[in-house]
DNA sequence: TGCCAGGCCGGGT
DNA sequence: ACCCGGCATGGC
């Protein structure tokens, strides 16, 4: 049953993977600007963030130590365009809080650190504001760590393709099905979720059609949310 | 025009 | 252990 679930997941990649091709996601950019987008992210359009982002990198905030400096309110004015400004403000000073405060103010120290990927985990989500989703994507594409990353999307493609039962999704069991049936490589993992935001954006959003994704003749497509 | 976006927290049952 | 309201902007 292992080899079927290998064999389905392994599949459902390659059907992407051919119909959009490498998405090299979060490309170009510093690992601090990954993880600051991680938070600035939750729950809003990706769109949204670019314009914050933006705005930080013109007033030079996209550093730790200068994130850490600024106040929280002149942080929450910049960030404004990526919505619910206040709570994020907040939420990414703990973040700067984290790295500066025990890690010398870069990610990289981090990332070279001896600590486990479990480890780094627990510490992301002792931090306010950061659940599952933030601290497994920053895991991932900012500090280079081999753990799946699972959104809304996931949860919707692998409800839609019947890689899930009906029941709610539980976003350890979901993360722990890619984890235990794919080859934990980084580059697998990072594309792979990529992928099915990529699907997801065109395909299993509430009012998408199913007409023409990539998956539509995937086995057991036919089971609904 | 309304609905939605790559969550998470805190308080209430 | 769940369930819910709150948080906010910008694009289609």
């Amino acid at each position: 049953m292992q080899g079927d679930t290998s064999a389905l997941l392994r599949g459902l990649y390659d059907a992407l993977y051919a119909a959009y091709g490498p998405q090299g996601w979060w490309p170009g950019e510093t690992p601090t600007e990954v993880a600051i987008g991680a938070i600035l992210v939750q729950n809003t359009n990706w769109q949204n963030v670019e314009k914050a982002i933006a705005r930080l990198r013109e007033a030079g905030m996209l550093e730790w130590r200068a994130l850490d400096a600024v106040p929280a309110e002149d942080l929450a004015e910049l960030i404004r365009p990526a919505g619910y400004y206040q709570v994020k403000a907040r939420r990414l000073k703990n973040l700067v809080r984290w790295v500066c405060g025990e890690h010398g103010g870069e990610l990289e120290e981090l990332r070279r650190s001896a600590r486990s990927t479990d480890a780094l985990r627990e510490e992301l989500l002792g931090i306010n504001g950061i659940g599952p989703e933030t601290a497994d994507s920053i895991l991932l594409y900012a500090l280079e760590q081999a753990t799946f990353v699972v959104d809304t999307y996931t949860a919707r493609v692998a409800g839609r393709h019947g890689l899930i039962g009906p029941e709610a999704v539980d976003y350890g069991e979901l993360k722990a099905l890619f984890e235990d049936h794919l080859p934990r490589e980084i580059e697998l993992f990072k594309e792979y979720h990529a992928l099915l935001v990529a699907v997801g954006k065109r395909h299993c959003r509430p009012q998408a059609r199913c007409a023409g994704c990539p998956l539509e003749c995937f086995p057991r497509s036919m089971s609904v949310e």
